[in-house]
DNA sequence: GTATATATTTAAGCCCGTTTAACTATTAAG
DNA sequence: CTTAATAGTTAAACGGGCTTAAATATATAC
């Protein structure tokens, strides 16, 4: 196995192992939160990308835009979101996290990453030095992606295409 | 901010940066695949703790025996997993992986990890052998907690009940 | 043996997230 | 001005995932 492998397969592993385990917390948090996935992934999407309009879930969840006005509903009343009118296009309405939306979010996250405390628990101070020079590198270089996937907006949603033939009647 | 600090929240940043887009990927992944969320959980934990009975994946998602029951039944038609008996205790059925159904969390994971090749190819070779140790240790630490938690199973699901007061309605 | 408990399955019914379709409001095009 | 297109909301209907309840089969206790 060449170092390029290496590399990538034990990147798999680790994300693999995450991943497992965050989702585990997420999908039991979930249950409790009497919020629905595409909501909580609304949240997200705003969290991370900043204020946007109702096309912009839509497209992101892949649903309708009525499926996505029906499940902001709730998110509105309970002050999680605010609808805020566009100046620029008074038909689009900006969809923003609230403060206590903000919260939310971030409970959440605290919630499915609660293991990695117990992890950070069994480190010395020397292997965290070392983890930690590692985790900014890849921060930094997950940021540029961020930019660059910015720039050819041409190809949106170009993981969900690659996934087609995994449906289970085939 | 301490150098705890620090290391938890570039630990924490790195992970729901990984997390948001590795979720993206699955939840588009799966509105394609006509499999639902507990039917992907399942094939995931029978991939990651190996075979076990219907009682177990119950526990695991937090639903009864029953729905699990109905949502193993496309899965067994469709060749993912087999329902054997257990020789010791005829009353149980253990539930186990195909061939077919390992491939298919394998082809899950890949599309779901996809956007790491896309990293990767951003890193010099010496940064992958930075990022390549830290990896790997945590991968070594993260097998540790594992083998912790198996010790003392007298908590399980401990980080369900910790999410308790984010219900919306609150 | 009888009786109780456990593991699983089946069927009926409910709830909720989604789609479709109809409607309003605003912008762009002719 | 009229027409067509876009952004969003609302209401009705559909479908699927889950629960409850009942049934089967096996194991344990008395």
């Amino acid at each position: 196995m060449s170092g390029q492998e290496a590399f990538i397969e034990a990147l798999r592993n680790w994300m693999e192992e995450s991943m497992h385990r965050s989702m585990h917390a997420f999908i039991r948090h979930n249950r409790k939160s009497s919020l629905s996935l595409s909501q909580i992934s609304s949240l997200f999407r705003l969290y991370h990308h900043g204020a946007c309009p109702v096309n912009d879930l839509a497209d992101h969840l892949g649903i309708t835009m009525a499926a996505v006005s029906q499940l902001l509903a709730p998110l509105e009343e309970n002050g999680l979101i605010l609808r805020t009118e566009d100046r620029t296009d008074r038909r689009v309405k900006r969809i923003a996290l609230t403060e206590k939306g903000t919260r939310r979010v971030q409970e959440s996250m605290l919630a499915r990453h609660a293991w990695l405390d117990d992890m950070a628990a069994l480190l010395t101070a020397e292997e965290k030095d070392q983890i930690l020079t590692a985790i900014n590198l890849m921060n930094k270089h997950a940021g540029q992606l961020k930019e660059k996937l910015h720039h050819n907006l041409e190809k949106p949603c170009s993981d969900a295409e690659q996934a087609d033939e995994t449906n289970i009647q085939a």
